[in-house]
Order: structure tokens, then sequence, then C-alpha cells
DNA sequence: CCGCATCCCTATAGATACTG
DNA sequence: CAGTATCTATAGGGATGCGG
């Protein structure tokens, strides 16, 4: 069973620290990257990222993802089977600090043209772009169920 | 031995997932955080931040992100005996990631005031800040030696 | 002392096979 | 399809050793 304990204890105080406590693993933040850039929405989709993920340890992560207050969990109403995984605003608000790492991926890691197209755009669009495509993630995610 | 291989295959291309497989372990972001925020520059200073971090991780977390270019590592020309660990332009470059995490996870876990001023004065000063702090972080850490 | 390197041992991450 | 069970690999904590 071994529940996964979201409050495992905080290494310290710090706000950085905090936030990888959170984040700071292998996968979250690619998991949340599929959820902003990708479109994706259900466990299979998430599965077939390009990294290959495991399943179990998808499923981990989903679970603390939704413990942690970054997703929500709900069931897809046309097809009993799917689950829907949705960002929350607090999800959302890790576009910034995702959006910086790609940014900085793309500056000094090898990489092919296209990713670094939609980075470049990143960089130059700056604080504006970025506002916008929270916009849209929250029409996206939060858009019928407005709080929470 | 086991020496620590930089380069273990990436999992994928997507910049995001490159920088993660540089930074996206439990220590390293601490560590440079470390280095901007705090100062530090030698091995003792960063064994004693606030998480604990074990004397042989940071030993093998300093090595890889020597090899990863994103530290530089100079003997102290005062002490023979301490080893001076700098920021490359690359580990400076982290930093509106890392800052970006602080804001969020200022904003969402639970954090004392002090902590919450700094990033909450980054969040504020917004890319001004931060243009002002990378500038500065260039003079301590590139200074004498120009270029990398 | 300082900066690590090495061992040992445990905890967690993760791959694969399987189940409702 | 969405997860769970099982097993293995790796990360990491703590103590200790060791050259400079």
């Amino acid at each position: 069973m071994a529940h996964a304990d979201t409050d495992a204890a905080p290494r310290s105080l710090c706000p950085i620290s905090l936030a990888l406590d959170v984040v700071g693993d292998k996968w979250s933040l690619l998991i949340l990257r599929d959820l902003m850039f990708a479109g994706k929405s259900h466990y299979r989709e998430l599965l077939q990222s390009d990294e290959g993920i495991s399943s179990n340890i998808l499923a981990e992560r989903l679970k603390r993802l939704v413990e942690a207050g970054l997703l929500t969990k709900t069931d897809d109403p046309s097809h009993k089977q799917k689950a829907i995984y949705r960002l929350t605003a607090m999800g959302i608000d890790l576009l910034p600090a995702i959006a910086q790492l790609g940014i900085w991926g793309r500056k000094y890691q090898p990489v092919t043209k296209e990713s670094a197209a939609a980075a470049a755009a990143l960089e130059k669009g700056g604080p504006e772009l970025l506002k916008t495509m929270k916009a849209e993630l929250r029409r996206q995610h939060l858009g019928k169920q407005a709080a929470e």
C-alpha cells in the first residue's frame, strides 16, 4: 500500500526548497509540461510522452500532484473509463518556471530546430506571451469549474 | 569508482527535459541557489545549507555541475586548502528559472516572513530586478576571468 | 582542519508483468 | 484503459579514511 505522503516534512522553509519538495523530481514538471503544451489530459496520453515514463510512476506522480493541489482528477462524462486530469490555478502558475527551464535548455543544450522555435518565441515574447498562455490554460483547465 | 557520466543519454530532445536532465534532481538547484543568493563559494559553506546535504552527494553534484559547465572550480589563492566554486554564464542564466520557482513556492507553500519578503520583491521587481541580479552575479562570479 | 573518496546500508525511483 | 504488484536498480544518508 504505502500511501504517498504529500507532506513528508519539508527540508527547509526556503521557498525554492519548498517548491522543489513538490515538483523537484525527474517527472512532475514533465507531466505538467504535457498538460500545458501538449494538450494532454488522460492517463494514457501522458504515458506516451517521449521520455517514456513507467505506468506506476505516472500513477504515483498524478496522485501526488492531485494531493498537492496542482491537478484535479474528474471522470470523463462521455467515457466512463477515462479520467480527466486538469491543471489548477496553482499548477498553471508553474508555467513561468517551466518556461524558463525551457528557455535555458534551448540556449545551452543541443536541440532540434522545431523545439528551438517554440522556446525562442517564448524568450522573445517574454512576460506578455506568458500572460497570454496562462490565460489560455485557465480557459482550458479551469473553464467550466470556475474556482478551485 | 563509478565516474559520474554527465551525458547519460538524454531522455528526449525537449528543451525542458534536457534542462531537467542537468538540474532536475533533488540538490543541484539548491546548490546553485546558495551560490546565487547566499554568496557561498566554498565546499564547507555549501555543506552547511539548511537542507543538510551529505558530503558525498555534495562532492558528486559539484563535479557534475562543473562537468556540465554550470560551475568553475579554482584554487583559493590565499588559502591553499580551499577551492572556490563560481557560477559560469550558463549557471547564472538559470537565475530566472530558480527565481520563478521561488515565487511559486512563496505563493503556494507556507513560508516564513523573511523568505517571503525576498520572493515578493522578486515578483514585484519582475524582469528588471532579475536583470540587476544577473549583472551582479556576473561581476561576482565571472568578474576577473572575463570569458569562460 | 579541508576537500573529498569509499563503504555500507536503507529508502526511494523505476521497469516489467499483471489485474479489475 | 487505468492503474497495482513485484522485483530490481539507483539515489542518498552516515560514518570513516586519507592525502594535502
